[in-house]
DNA sequence: CTGAAAGCGCTTACAG
DNA sequence: CTGAAAGCGCTTACAG
């Protein structure tokens, strides 16, 4: 039952047990069709009777240094976001015949060593979101093989996908516009070129478009800091009639909290988030969001990185997905009020 | 800007350009204290120039077959059960030096290839819940490298990590007897040796010590099937006051659909679910559900293999870590009733 | 259909 | 402090 020292069985000890070359061995077990079957078999039963695993190493070194592995950058996981992105990857990766090796990664952290060190292992990389790689990383790492970025701003002439933002964005404060609420404000740090700034450029295009001022409140996009928000706000007494926030995190922390001061919710008060969480289906009233295809953005990932592996060129063009409008109840805009999930989904018309 | 072809710069080409041999290279790179400073100085500054990036395969073929990364094999990510897993084996593995190969697989399709072929990859693996790893393949895998297993049965002698089920089960079901309710039902699935089928277990064990009859709804633990055992209760006349659901998602789903026809909860029926997510924290009432150390049990499965890699033999002992009751307000103990996410990680006293 | 042998790109005793 | 050379465990033309 003890572990083979870390020098197991190798392709040697199955060729003399089934009588055959190594090469022979090796064809067989990637069932070349050169081997007759009788040969086939033998070598097959020698190898289960060793437990016989060939070493992923040995063989990317000999049959011209492709690893089969793709790297996957993320930041840390917490709401579903990353979680479906590496879903998506994970398997499109595995339908393609590509292991996914993954590093987490956040802005804070040194993890130049570990990302040269996940870029030896694979045969391309994505970089997503906010994660640690600063942009003179990957290109570093770009010059060496196959690199793609989604959800982060583009670097270089790589490959970069992104969900659509800006438009949808403006199309929620539309919405909000539309029923009537006119001191809307914008809830979260827009950093230039973060999915945020984009969202909160929307915002204030639609803002603007309707001839009304604009109101933003620049808070890091967490429950810790949306719950500290919304004390604020109360503090300073609601001067706003909708809230526009950059995640369902931040959004739920909101409505949660001023729910629990008696503030009512559309009726004082619009919210909106963004991500579609599961939660935003479950709270009361039901959380209007926008909806992201993170698990086709994965699969879209793994597609071009396969295809520049295979030696296609860099497209020049930027790929963006569509966001879609998640239409509840907090946004006010339904008099009938009651979350249901039948209609959880439902876009606006 | 072209990426270089697959067979990009080695060692050679390093070893030229600074001048030296390609063992300098390799230990100037690895910061070998032998080498001098000016050479290594030389050494980075031709690596640097080049984009070199020392092939992980070669490496691990050349120094003793160390992979330096770990497999783990995982069902498809939905909650965050398992994003909170991997961010725990991550983070482990990462402060150890290994890179993380995932593999996702359930129970239903065949990945025997894509699990040998992981396996093939790494220095140790682990399995996680019910993925799709059958034991005869745990076992033959088990014989080629370090393996550990979190949250499933056993397999043969390897390390076997668990979360406390049955007792936690038995705790919470007290507890709702202790609040006066008596016709109390499980729901979910309870197949043996499962999560659901030891909480099933603690469920019954306090039922029978209450002297009381037991009752359980063989319900697939999803949020459809919740929502359809709900619809199928409230048509067949409630006849229970208090549901205790093997998992949030049907805990929610149940809860959310009995609400929508104008059942009360926890007045006319506590519920209570498992695995506190981040929706029983923002739903009304706040769900009483069982939260577990998931981000540890991956840190400790990391720890395990590691020593398991560096000789270590398996531990006969089978490590279970405790759970612990996040007690809110849909058990109906609390008739204050609001939901306080304030206190929404207390433990029952 | 099968084998002998070179070679993939590193690391590491062994020498100096 | 540095180098020449063997070797890690496979695959793959090249021969037969």
């Amino acid at each position: 039952m003890a572990t083979r020292p870390a020098t197991g069985v190798t392709i040697y000890q199955v060729a003399q047990r089934a009588g055959v070359s190594t090469a022979t061995v090796s064809r067989a077990l990637r069932n070349d069709p050169r081997i007759s079957d009788p040969t086939r078999i033998a070598v097959q039963e020698a190898a289960a009777a060793l437990d016989y695993l060939p070493r992923a190493a040995a063989r990317s070194l000999a049959a011209g240094n492709r690893t089969h592995a793709l790297g996957l950058v993320l930041p840390h996981i917490d709401g579903p976001y990353y979680a479906d992105l590496l879903v998506g990857f994970e398997t499109a990766a595995s339908q393609a015949g590509y292991s996914v090796i993954i590093t987490l990664a956040n802005p804070r952290q040194d993890s130049r060593a570990a990302i040269r060190s996940l870029a030896a292992q694979v045969d391309g990389i994505a970089f997503m979101a906010r994660s640690a790689a600063r942009s003179d990383l990957i290109e570093e790492i770009a010059r060496t093989r196959p690199v793609v970025t989604a959800a982060r701003s583009r670097v270089g002439a790589n490959d970069a996908f992104f969900v659509e933002n800006e438009d949808v964005a403006e199309e929620l404060t539309s919405h909000l516009l539309a029923n009537g609420r006119q001191r809307i404000a914008f809830v979260g740090s827009p950093e230039p070129g973060s999915d945020l700034g984009m969202r909160h450029r929307g915002h204030q295009a639609a803002m603007t478009a309707a001839g009304l001022p604009t109101s933003t409140h620049p808070v890091f996009p967490s429950e810790q800091e949306g719950r500290r928000f919304a004390l604020e706000l109360l503090e300073s007494g609601m001067e706003h009639d909708a809230l526009v926030c950059g995640n369902d995190e931040l959004a739920l922390a909101v409505l949660q909290t001023l729910q629990q001061h008696g503030v009512r919710v559309p009726d004082d008060v619009a919210i909106t988030g963004w991500d579609d969480t599961v939660t935003a289906r479950y709270v009361s009233p039901g959380l209007t969001t926008v909806s992201q295809p993170v698990r086709q953005l994965g699969g879209m990932v793994v597609q071009r990185l396969s295809q520049r592996i295979d030696g296609a060129d860099p497209t020049a063009e930027v790929v963006t997905l569509p966001a879609t409008l998640a239409h509840r109840t907090s946004c006010g805009c339904n008099p009938t009020g009651g979350n249901n999930p039948n209609e959880s989904n439902k876009e606006l018309p």
